[in-house]
DNA sequence: TAGATTGTTAATCGATTAACAATC
DNA sequence: TAGATTGTTAATCGATTAACAATC
């Protein structure tokens, strides 16, 4: 703690999730070893990307052997932060809250779902997975008696702004926004974004470009 | 089309959907012009950053005026294929399924969602705003006579890699994958993939982070 | 030991930023 | 015309790839 390398690359980190699933893949067919080489074939990388990438972190392999997976693989985990046992509460039990509060592989990953909250009368009261969707008016009080770290945002974007900057002043350590807007908050919290309607738009742009080009 | 400028890199691409949303809101405050300089403010990028990225595209500002917003919004849109009809069904009809499928947003932006399949008895039939969910069978016969583009893969990572090959083979020209894999097809067809517990777990690496640096 | 493969430095490539002439 | 702001070239910065000595 404390003593802090010089700042990884977010083009590396954005990386890392993807080398821990296919280390993952690997443990699974009980593969207990690999080199940066074979990897990289697998991945459709080069091998010194990898070499690289691992090494902002730490020397995790060894020469003339490669890398342990089951170990390279704990070692991802750990830098990720998924043995941090994280809570989750998703605010927004519409269509998107329910697919997130049902998604079952986050909880695979360490991240504990332990509220829901929505504005709306008729979902009050309702149980998703054992969960029961509270109104948001009781969030201050959840989050006050109840460890959070991470807030799903599922609403639209008229109402973000507002409980983004509410879960700041709680303390939660990052949202996790879905919403159609950028989050510009004046406080020490982490904002990571899906915008979904930006990811169908650069895969229209590239069928697009693909028809054009013939 | 044809003629094509020299290839745009992702990363431009990546951001055209991001200028089509700022644009959108200026168009809705009824701001008719705005600078490169101006624009960069609002959104956290160098104006130089704006003026090269839409220069790959063609000149669309005005020297000592800046860029007519209706007009650049348009002509983004219009880059990135919004106005060409695309059509789109969903494979999956499970929790995610169903929050893409009431999702109103994408149809906003020009996607039109034509059908829904699945292979659980349970579900066939059910109808989502209006479409019926059909079993996967169909989806040859459905494909031959309904123009499809996109194909939205809202299942598990086991059965995705041979329904997005039969989609391929179909003609489909771009397939949304949302499941835990990455597709690898050696077939003409664009990918674009929505890891999402990858993006979970970045923002897990960065509060962890944030607690270490402390 | 010889072979394999890492960790790491150096070279290359591409993307971003700065600068400014062109021009509305 | 003078001022503003683009389009575009040049400079900088950072990320990726290549190379290779270190070492298991």
């Amino acid at each position: 703690m404390g003593e802090q390398q010089k700042k990884v690359s977010i083009a590396v980190i954005r990386r890392l999730p993807r080398y821990y699933r296919y280390l993952g893949d690997l443990l699974k067919n009980d593969i207990t070893r690999i080199s940066s080489k074979e990897l990289s074939q697998r991945m459709g990388v080069t091998a010194s990307q990898i070499r690289q990438d691992l090494n902002c972190f730490g020397g995790f392999g060894q020469q003339g052997y490669g890398y342990n997976v089951e170990h390279l693989y704990k070692e991802i985990g750990n830098i990720l932060g998924l043995y941090k046992g994280y809570t989750t509460i998703i605010i927004g039990a519409g269509h998107l809250g329910h697919a997130l509060a049902n998604h079952t592989g986050f909880e695979k990953r360490g991240f504990k779902l332990v509220g829901i909250f929505d504005i709306k009368k008729e979902v009050i009261g309702e149980e998703i997975r054992g969960i029961k969707v509270r109104h948001i008016d009781e969030l201050e009080d959840f989050i006050k008696s109840n460890k959070v770290d991470i807030g799903i945002l599922a609403i639209p974007k008229e109402g973000v702004c507002e409980i983004a900057q509410r879960l700041a002043n709680l303390g939660v350590k990052g949202l996790w926004n879905f919403s159609y807007t950028d989050l510009d908050l004046c406080a020490p919290i982490q904002v990571e974004s899906v915008h979904l309607s930006d990811s169908l738009m650069t895969l229209s742009y590239q069928i697009t470009q693909n028809s054009n080009d013939e």
